[in-house]
DNA sequence: GTAGAGTCTGAAAGCGCTTTCAAACACGGG
DNA sequence: CCCGTGTTTGAAAGCGCTTTCAGACTCTAC
């Protein structure tokens, strides 16, 4: 014996006739009704006389019968789970995402399956894999690297819900967040606050988002007349480390700028931090914008202004694209615009 | 039609006869010999002569074949899936703590079902149901808030793994992080810094750890021949706010302290926030230590002192305990010891 | 009064796997 | 050479549910 046997145990109630975990059958047997017809009113799928419904709803309410769902899904086809492909299990971005998708799911009486792809396109479809094999019912992609082709290619075979880009395809959602307009609601802020020397800290080049929000920065610089200078882009990898290092690289280059855009708050918390280290004051001396606002980054010493993206909003619109999906419908949802949000980390530029 | 029909895809094969999903009979027929044998060598139930063996392995390689988990969890009463109940799925901690767990359940061909329970009993109490409404093989419980009682009545049914508590039943394995002694470990560093007035923010009188660093704390200072001053004690709820708010609540009282213990670091960065606005400096005017060690602790301005608990590996070993539960033998896993790592917000006391 | 249409229900056939159970075979000792 | 003991294998019976199929009714309309 490899494993404990499974507790034969289950609420005693005077109607149960045999021991024994309780099935769809001891319902029928309770309700005077063949196990089908049960079924039926589990289900929904046919018509049933408001007699024996009500006869069968008591049977499962005395029983505290739960349909197990490995026959369910065996017998059906179905498995009442989606899995979901996160990046990592402790981001705080994509934590507010599942967060938001579990919410969303558990009412409709759907599971969330996650696993991680650790940012790597092999990892990814791996994970993809293992869902398929676990037998979801579709899947939810939260960013991640795959290419557009294999999502397409996997869309085939469930239906796919995807965040962080913009895609069609036959049983394939996706739900993208402008990051490009974030991007440029950042930079605008601070060249509004008299900012012209902005510096900017770029995410990982092979993120779609990375380069959009990029391109956004570009675009308002633009706008306000401003040169792009290349000088004062850096690239980074959406970690604190790499805005430490931005930093240190802007001001051993001895570029002139008196406000850095980070494109995510983890690198702008770093490059907070690479600034103190070098006695530069924030914002007296530098002013900080953000991106993605995580709920830690108005407790940063100053509070991070920031542009403020939905994930636990955009984990909820994600599952109920994939509910709606799966109901056979064509998902209509729509994505919150980007806003920022002004704390002490940005100010007006003196003198 | 409500759903998408499965895709009936799969590698084609010369070998393949039928279309159709690849199940155990088409391996069967593939390498002749009865389904029963297959599932003899996938689940290594019975000794199958090396002939057919190998005509089994090349035959599921060929044909691509994976075993349904439907169909192999109504068979054998096994899900090969765990449960895990964790209090928030965005919690930097636990987070990290859910990485480990699916890092050490996966290679075991486990797979893990995330659940959050919101810091609440009834909650709780509602996952467990729908864990086991799933059939998983066994749970893990972080931390969480139900009585031992709960947990015990929950081991008849399955063998669980709790972190947070130690508790002795059978079917249930518990692993404690020793908070007692991270409380002592903080405050004696803080003590040998010079520090005489040490303020203490402590966490949620419900939870067992808060009580237990609470504890380390009076006796670092007892030891230290240091009169324990109720007044320095503020409650908080592990939230930034609570540290910030607990700042102002010492300062309002007018208490003289010269550093702060905080019993998580989420609270330890609220409290750097609060002196900040008070124009208190860290560590010059006030020395802070947190504990968790959190990742972005190491990034906080300044960057924290804490004490650094293993949460990956608390996650791995909970999961390998399951995984030893499962298999029948008693878990043996050693937790790692509480370290204090000295970072820039404390320092020695000046003059 | 009865054919036809429609409504409700139960029997039975799976879904893909595990696990008895017993048959088939091989071996060694008497 | 026969029988008992082991070893390896396949047939078949489920696991708990869904779903088809057809039977048993109940109406309505002719």
């Amino acid at each position: 014996m490899t494993t404990q046997k499974r507790s034969r145990s289950a609420k005693p109630s005077s109607k149960a006739r045999a021991s024994g975990p309780v099935t769809i059958g001891r319902v029928a047997q309770a309700a005077g009704v063949s196990a089908s017809t049960v079924s039926r009113v589990l289900n929904g799928t046919a018509v049933v006389s408001d007699l024996k419904k009500q006869a069968i709803d008591e049977a499962i309410a005395t029983l505290g019968f739960v349909p197990n769902p490995m026959a369910r899904g065996l017998a059906g086809g179905r498995t009442f789970s989606v899995g979901v492909v996160t990046q990592a299990l402790d981001s705080p971005f994509y934590g507010a995402a599942m967060r938001g998708i579990e919410d969303a799911l558990l009412p409709a009486g759907y599971n969330a399956l996650f696993v991680s792809g650790h940012w790597n396109a092999v990892a990814e479809a791996r994970c993809i894999d293992v869902l398929q094999s676990r037998r979801v019912d579709g899947t939810i992609v939260l960013t991640g690297r795959l290419t557009d082709q294999a999502l397409k290619a996997c869309a085939k075979n469930q239906p796919m819900v995807v965040t962080g880009r913009t895609l069609k395809a036959p049983g394939l959602f996706t739900l993208n967040f402008d990051n490009f307009l974030g991007a440029r609601l950042a930079t605008q802020h601070l060249i509004q606050l008299g900012h012209r020397r902005i510096a900017f800290i770029a995410g990982d080049a092979d993120h779609p988002d990375a380069n959009e929000r990029l391109r956004g920065y570009r675009a308002a610089l633009e706008a306000a007349g401003i040169a792009f200078d290349q000088a004062l882009v850096v690239p980074g990898e959406y970690i604190e480390l790499s805005g430490l290092l931005a930093v240190d690289r802007l001001l051993s280059t001895n570029q002139r700028f008196t406000a850095i855009f980070a494109a995510n708050d983890q690198m702008a918390v770093g490059a907070a931090l690479g600034l103190q280290r070098r006695s530069l004051r924030v914002p007296e001396d530098v002013s900080i914008v953000g991106f993605d606002d995580l709920p830690t980054s108005q407790y940063a010493i100053p509070p991070l202004t920031s542009v403020h993206q939905p994930a636990y909003e955009l984990g909820r619109l994600a599952a109920s694209a994939m509910l709606q999906l799966l109901a056979g419908d064509k998902p209509s949802v729509e994505v919150p615009v980007p806003r920022l949000v002004a704390r002490e980390s940005s100010r007006r530029l003196q003198g």
